[in-house]
DNA sequence: AATTGTGAACCTCTTCACAGCT
DNA sequence: AGCTGTGAAGAGGTTCACAATT
């Protein structure tokens, strides 16, 4: 298959969710134009990220929702179930045990694990804090995909190298911080003060242009 | 001035931060070539985004890592302290309270606004939650300049007017939703399932290239 | 000898524009 | 008539490659 960018693909995330709330507003078919004005994109930029995988509309008369979203999940593999590890149960860890939207898109969090002998062996959202010392046979165990690591920058690395030796294929990195990975290891970040940084930017510059 | 790439800007961070740590290694100078290989990038790609905003090294020696930091720090508005306003007190809304990233980047959380009654006058970080329905009057006195948005998809939109309506400028948005802002105004988003939902998709994919 | 700074070449992504369907 | 699907054109971002400098 093409070579599909990154662009494409958090693109159709969003058009994943618009159908969604579109469906939920009992709005049964949609084109190319209206997505776009939701999503603050081109239509043209809509149909031609849909078409790498397939013609889903039908011309004329624009897209079925529930099929264009079906199909859209199928894409981003959402019609699967993926079991999540996450790694680091402080402020930022916490908040994503349990937010919604991810058990929503079909992410579950089956494991949590932190190094904090206090953290160890609580509960939280009836799932038990384990150290992360054994994280090896329980990702094993629970035949997990996706690590989300929410470590501090100092030991996001090693964590990081840890699960890689475990077998983990996925990783989406909440540390600020570049992290290495190997080959056939995919990892994502999401580094919050990026997007603040960025506005920070613009407000400076906003009255010197 | 010149148009700057997003992509521009959101390397620089990344550069500020990885100098952030050379100097805690007391590593006094730096190539392209180093931090390009820390960030995972090319030596030319750093050079270039340097580029756009000025010379900061000498040919033959590279980077002095202080200098370096404290003119990236300077283009990116770092140097500067951003008062910011947090609007939803959840799961995500907690955890961003004592983010210790947003403070050490001088971004300072002065106000906490919620409408659920039973938040409304707690405390958290030594700040009382405020009613948004408030929020016109609080934006003013602090001198508010960044809101950080962490509301319900559903409210999202409808809390972006009154925030835009008090005058803010610039918008950090979690709820995973696309919002529609006036011109003038910025907004990011950070979707953390658009990152998850990568990952998925290239797990799925693996084994079919 | 080493490394920056940068125009030019290259590549990738977006938009245009229209043929093709409904 | 209306809207999709897509090749071609255009815009924008990245990499090359080398002159300039220390």
């Amino acid at each position: 298959m093409e070579r599909i960018s990154d662009a494409t693909i958090s693109r159709l995330s969003q058009y994943y969710r618009t159908l969604d709330r579109l469906i939920e507003q009992k709005i049964q078919t949609v084109s190319s134009d209206e997505i776009a004005e939701i999503d603050g994109v081109t239509s043209a930029q809509v149909r031609k990220d849909l078409s790498f995988f397939g013609s889903f509309g039908r011309r004329g008369l624009g897209y079925n929702t529930r099929d264009l979203k079906t199909n859209i999940g199928y894409i981003l593999g959402l019609d699967k179930i993926w079991n999540v590890a996450l790694i680091g149960i402080g402020n930022i860890g916490r908040a994503l045990v349990d937010y919604s939207e991810f058990k929503k898109q079909g992410f579950i969090i089956k494991l949590l694990f932190d190094n904090d002998p206090e953290k160890v062996g609580n509960i939280i959202n009836n799932l038990s804090i384990i150290s992360f010392s054994e994280v090896h046979e329980h990702l094993k165990v629970e035949d997990i995909h996706i690590a989300i690591v929410a470590v501090p920058a100092k030991v996001a690395q090693s964590v990081v190298n840890k699960l890689v030796e475990a077998g983990i294929k996925a990783i989406l990195n909440f540390a600020p911080i570049s992290l290495k990975v190997p080959r056939g290891v995919m990892i994502k970040n999401e580094n919050m003060s990026i997007e603040l940084e960025a506005l920070s930017y613009h407000l400076k510059n906003k009255y010197k242009k």
